[in-house]
DNA sequence: ATTTATGCAAATCGTTTGCAAACCT
DNA sequence: AGGTTTGCAAACGATTTGCATAAAT
């Protein structure tokens, strides 16, 4: 399984023209083991031997690569997940617009379809070419309420 | 109807013990304009009498008595819109993830309405308190595609 | 061997803040 | 008058970048 993870990441990364290093593995390491999105510091913190320069820049390359995905939430701290297609967990976030905590949760498969569907034609209509969505829920976590 | 938005605006910050001051009516104006939110700049350049620090300021006092929204796109840009019970109109937002413009639209009512109760389960499983949500389609606009 | 990544420290840039003057009630 | 707000300029802080060294292929 954690063999696969990485294979999958090594194979994206070689498409992209782009080396499996030992900071990049460790980044997609840290994120593996997480359950929520994580800050800069998050990760850091969650492995020492990581420069916070080469952290940022690597993140750059994993998202660009379609390895990580960042996530924006209310605060100023931008976080890191790893991509769906990695962990076929399709997601969406709950994001505490008190503290900026981002926790996971999926909704329903016929929700998401109708959901998808109503945003294609959205898309179509305002000419663009959809990539993706985000349906995040604003509200406290349990903490801040 | 232009009447109508200040007086709403006006009895909201009275609620919040805060002043209605030229400076706030300025932007209320702008936001009004708006046919999407706007970052600072823009809003600055809409009109040239706005101070930086002080459109900052108050656009942080009219987010917390919710006339303003404070949308986040994928670029370092924070972008303002007016708040949704002031304009009737629920809508969601086309993100361009090239140059992070900021779009909006709308999604059929029934759809609206699954998703809310979605959402309203996910918030209660998660111990989250749900305040609003939040559906952006990601993709590229028609000059970037 | 050559290209690319790393890590430190310095720079960048959107945003925030201190403070004296202007404003509102 | 008494408390707020304003606007300038300086400070802040998350992120980015220059550069010499180390790692990857």
């Amino acid at each position: 399984m954690g063999t696969d993870l990485h294979t999958s990441v090594a194979d994206r990364l070689r498409d992209g023209d782009q080396r499996y290093t030992r900071g990049r593995r460790a980044l997609v390491d840290v994120l593996e083991e997480a359950t929520r999105p994580l800050t800069i510091q998050e990760i850091l913190a969650r492995d020492k031997a990581l420069a916070q320069s080469s952290a940022y820049r690597n993140l750059v390359i994993l998202e660009q690569t379609g390895v990580v995905h960042r996530v924006v939430s209310t605060d100023e701290f931008a976080r890191y997940e790893l991509a769906e297609h990695l962990t076929d967990h399709h997601h969406h976030h709950l994001i505490c617009s008190q503290c900026g905590q981002v926790a996971d949760f999926t909704v329903a498969p016929e929700i998401e379809e109708a959901l998808a569907r109503a945003l294609g034609q959205a898309a179509e209509v305002a000419g663009f070419v959809a990539h993706d969505h985000r349906l995040d829920l604003i509200g406290q976590c349990r903490r801040c309420a």
